[in-house]
DNA sequence: TTTCGGCTGGGCAGATTGTTCAGTGGAACA
DNA sequence: TGTTCCACTGAACAATCTGCCCAGCCGAAA
């Protein structure tokens, strides 16, 4: 379930320089290269590391504009709304929550101006009963999961 | 600014096959190795791809809850609450959004009970006036950029 | 004591990388 | 029209890395 200490700096070298390969990553670590390729294979296919997609930057695809839009659900209808979401391009993620049938999407937009046309084709949809919007200003915390990766590290090295 | 077809096709494959080399992308792309070499560092050095670090799952970690958490912050407090946020590693993520010193965080929490101390240390300092949290129940668009990247491709090319 | 799983250290052929080069073709420009 | 620039092609080279194999070591569990 855990990882162990090795585990954990295997994947804080990953996530600092993930280009590196096997091999550097087994001389950097100081074990054979076979363990480090055990290892890597276990984190990997046990699921703990879902891939190494490129993290592209919406800015630079002409998408600067950040949102969260909480979307309220009518009864019964989240199937349909899902389904919707999941057909626009500038939806990124898209969860449900705990509260009446509520949901939560990070979108992205072209300008401020362009959000409106987002939002717009967002909630057009019968099943969203109300939907309130926040603009991110700044993004103070990157997505980041090195910190998290030292606890885990850090706990299961007790047990 | 944007990106072409070419750029398009090529984030398409790395998303979808992130350990493939230049060579094999070059191939696929049906151009010259210098051409995916020269593509590649262009869509990295320009800031397109932020990188290529490990997607590590915090469910496997231990930290199967994920929840959002909205803060209302006092006036002129925001800089110590974004320093103290950035200190707690079940903080994936922290924005700054429109509205009265409003913060949406992204949490984890080891269960629903941890999620109580997590929220706690959060709430630890003065400066936030009040905090809401939305426990994730489901997440039906997990964190994705192809689509939006064809869109991109396809509206730089009528231009 | 025996068995097992994880780790080490080594070797091998084959593939990939980083790098450089000369040549081609189209677009912009005087 | 002629020139220049730039992106792309196709090829070569040494160096490196990968995938794969093996025998041996060691601690933990049975």
């Amino acid at each position: 379930m855990g990882i162990d200490r090795l585990d954990g700096r295997l994947l804080e070298l990953l996530a600092e320089e993930p280009r590196i390969g096997v091999l550097e990553l087994s001389r950097r670590l100081g074990v054979a290269r076979g363990t480090a390729q055990a290892r890597l294979d276990r984190l990997t296919s046990g699921g703990a590391i879902r891939g190494f997609g490129p993290q592209v930057d919406p800015a630079a695809l002409g998408y600067p504009v950040t949102a969260f839009a909480t979307l309220e659900i009518r009864q019964g209808q989240g199937a349909e709304v899902r389904a919707h979401l999941a057909t626009v391009p500038e939806v990124l993620e898209l969860h449900t929550t705990t509260g009446s049938g509520d949901m939560l999407c990070r979108l992205v937009a072209r300008s401020n101006a362009d959000l409106q046309r987002v939002i717009d084709r967002v909630v057009g949809i019968e099943g969203i009963v109300r939907a309130s919007t926040a603009i991110v200003m700044e993004n103070p915390v990157p997505l980041r999961i090195v910190p998290l990766v030292r606890q885990a590290a850090q706990d299961s090295a007790g047990q």
